[in-house]
DNA sequence: TCTGGGGTCCTCGCACCA
DNA sequence: TCTGTGGTGCGAGGACCC
């Protein structure tokens, strides 16, 4: 028996859990994001249906501009307790199939099986989560990185321009790709179509003239790690041959820290505004770190101005600490390091946690 | 498309020290 | 004592992901 990677994707998630329980919304364009009021500024989509996607409407798009592509859309706020409670319902789901299961944020995971026959794995664990009224796609891979993309060319909206012809028929929502077929279906892809490769560094890769994944597959490793660094440069080569992790977690890792922040809906030009916020924030994470027990190690404040330069000034603790009042202190003491001459869009705090 | 919030990991420059 | 060098820790920033 072969080892098989499934990773399942649940379909327009929040969306779907809003369905659950309003189904007079299923089929409808529902945008999912901010307090659900699509004139509020600087708040955007978290998840918008496939009808609304018809539109023109992403994630990550300003809530007003959805708005003006959708004008019929219907807004609805973020409920992330009902985000976390159904993602909990899927995964106690899937780790009832015969296999190990990595949880990968709220929507995602990777099941790792031994079977001649993932297909239809695949096709057992859609019926499952049909039966909790939710829908979602799998990939099947040999690793999480061909996993992970086959789950795009199973997705119902076809999210790549260019489905591979396997894929045209699969309605199923379930799709294989594996070192067999990596080169005919990703060699002609942009780079940036590898999980893990975004606009930036694809953008370096283009300069190099590396502009698809089979450019990337026959690019010179020692030029790849000239531009990106030791680590990174071999790295990208190895993702462009399809080479991926087989590892699969159960046990969540420990986090490595916590963090709040914030984007006004007006800019912030007094500092003694700017520093009421950032001690608002800290007060908020460190008591949430103190809660459940975590000791704080590091203390970082970040600054967005209107001009959307982030900045960020760090402190390592002489002690590491869970008091929530030398937390707020030590943010307060990072926050006048910074010149305050701009007006500032965000701020947020963070803390690193103490390994035990 | 005037660009959220919460994460993780990597790189690079600098200071310090042996 | 002065200078060079290499390791290491820290701070800042970049990039990616959902």
């Amino acid at each position: 028996m072969a080892r098989w990677l499934l990773h399942v994707d649940l379909d327009q998630f929040q969306a779907a859990v809003e369905f659950r329980r309003r189904p007079e919304l299923r089929g409808l364009p529902v945008i999912v994001g901010g307090h659900g009021d699509p004139d509020e500024p600087r708040k955007v989509v978290t998840c918008a249906s496939y009808p609304a996607r018809a539109f023109g409407v992403r994630a990550g798009m300003p809530l007003r501009t959805a708005r003006s592509k959708c004008p019929e859309g219907v807004f609805l706020p973020l409920d992330q307790e009902a985000y976390a409670d159904a993602s909990d319902e899927v995964m106690t789901l899937l780790r009832t199939f015969p296999g190990r299961v990595e949880v990968w944020g709220w929507d995602e995971a990777f099941l790792a099986v031994d079977t001649d026959d993932p297909e239809r794995i695949a096709q057992d664990v859609r019926g499952a989560v049909a039966g909790l009224a939710l829908g979602c796609s799998i990939g099947i891979g040999d690793n999480k990185l061909t996993a992970k993309l086959a789950t795009g060319f199973a997705k119902p909206t076809g999210k790549s321009s260019a489905v591979p012809e396997a894929a045209l028929g699969a309605a199923s929502g379930i799709f294989r790709l594996t070192a067999a077929d990596w080169t005919e279906v990703m060699a002609p892809r942009p780079t940036d179509a590898l999980w893990g490769i975004g606009g930036r560094i694809a953008a370096r890769l283009a300069a190099l003239g590396i502009r698809t994944v089979g450019d990337l597959m026959a690019a010179d490793p020692r030029r790849l790690a000239a531009e990106f660094g030791p680590n990174t440069g071999p790295y990208l080569r190895v993702l462009g041959h399809g080479k991926g992790d087989t590892d699969v977690t159960v046990d969540p890792r420990p986090p490595v820290g916590r963090s709040k922040s914030e984007t006004f809906p007006r800019d912030l030009t007094d500092p003694s505004d700017i520093r009421a916020q950032v001690a608002r924030l800290a007060a908020d994470v460190a008591t949430e770190v103190a809660a459940e027990g975590r000791i704080a190690g590091r203390v970082s404040v970040t600054v967005r101005t209107s001009s959307f330069a982030t900045h960020s000034k760090q402190e390592k603790l002489p002690e590491p600490t869970i008091d929530v009042s030398r937390i707020v202190q030590i943010a307060l003491r990072i926050i006048d390091r910074f010149e305050l001459n701009r007006p500032v869009r965000l701020v947020g705090v963070r803390l690193e946690f103490v390994r035990r």
